[in-house]
DNA sequence: GCGACAG
DNA sequence: ATCTTGTCGC
């Protein structure tokens, strides 16, 4: 088991210029035909260098599980700030590349990034298929607090554009930071958050993934 | 210098 | 992210 050796300085300069790089190749807007399955992506840590990758597809309509992946995954960088898709991407291609889907979702940002290339962008330009980030919390930008009910959203703003979205998903219940990954408009984004979101904070598709990595690592 | 900081 | 059950509050 390789350790994960902490980066320089140097490193990181180089990697946010790659990420630049990535963010250039984002398309924000609506490339997608069909809208008949949604997949979640996720991963989960038990300790060490060792982790799972989930990929699950639901039915976008009935939110039944159609197909689902787990993978063991060796990391290989820390988890640092703006840099979470060096850490999380590589395993979460393989796991989404065994599970076909119009849209895939993950629980990060997309571009409500620093420099435009959260690990939903990332993901996305690899796949080169829709995606979307729907993350628990920010990690930059700032917007106004919006309204109670369940759908209420307001712009999330960083360095003097719109980057995503503070969706609340559930009434009264802490919003949801939503932001396009690729070959999607924010306002699709939005739509295929709130409409995969039943009886939780969190889209169905994110929750089953969760549940998924989870169990694997348990057991694995 | 002092926070903030996806998972 | 993960270690972890019940419990205070709306």
């Amino acid at each position: 088991m390789l350790p994960i050796l902490k980066p320089s300085k140097l490193d990181l300069d180089e990697l946010a210029r790659l990420q630049e790089r990535i963010a250039k190749r984002v398309i924000a807007e609506d490339r997608i035909r069909r809208l008949e399955t949604v997949a979640g992506c996720d991963i989960s840590f038990p300790r060490g260098d060792r982790a799972y990758a989930a990929c699950a597809a639901l039915d976008y309509e009935s939110l039944r599980v159609l197909r689902q992946r787990a993978v063991a995954v060796k990391l290989r960088f820390p988890y640092i700030p703006t840099f979470l898709a060096f850490r999380e991407l590589e395993g979460m291609l393989r796991a989404a590349r065994g599970v076909d889907a119009d849209v895939y979702m993950v629980g990060a940002q997309g571009l409500a990034h620093p420099r435009r290339a959260g690990l939903a962008c990332h993901l996305g330009v690899a796949l080169n298929k829709p995606t979307l980030g729907a993350a628990k919390g920010r990690l930059c930008g700032s917007a106004e607090e919006p309204e109670l009910e369940r759908g209420a959203y307001s712009l999330l703003k960083d360095d003097g554009e719109v980057v995503g979205a503070v969706l609340r998903t559930q009434p009264g219940s802490r919003p949801v930071y939503v932001s396009v990954g690729h070959k999607l408009s924010l306002e699709t984004a939005i739509k295929i958050v709130l409409h995969t979101t039943r009886d939780h904070r969190l889209p169905e598709p994110l929750r089953v993934a969760h549940q998924l990595a989870t169990r694997a690592m348990k057991s694995g």
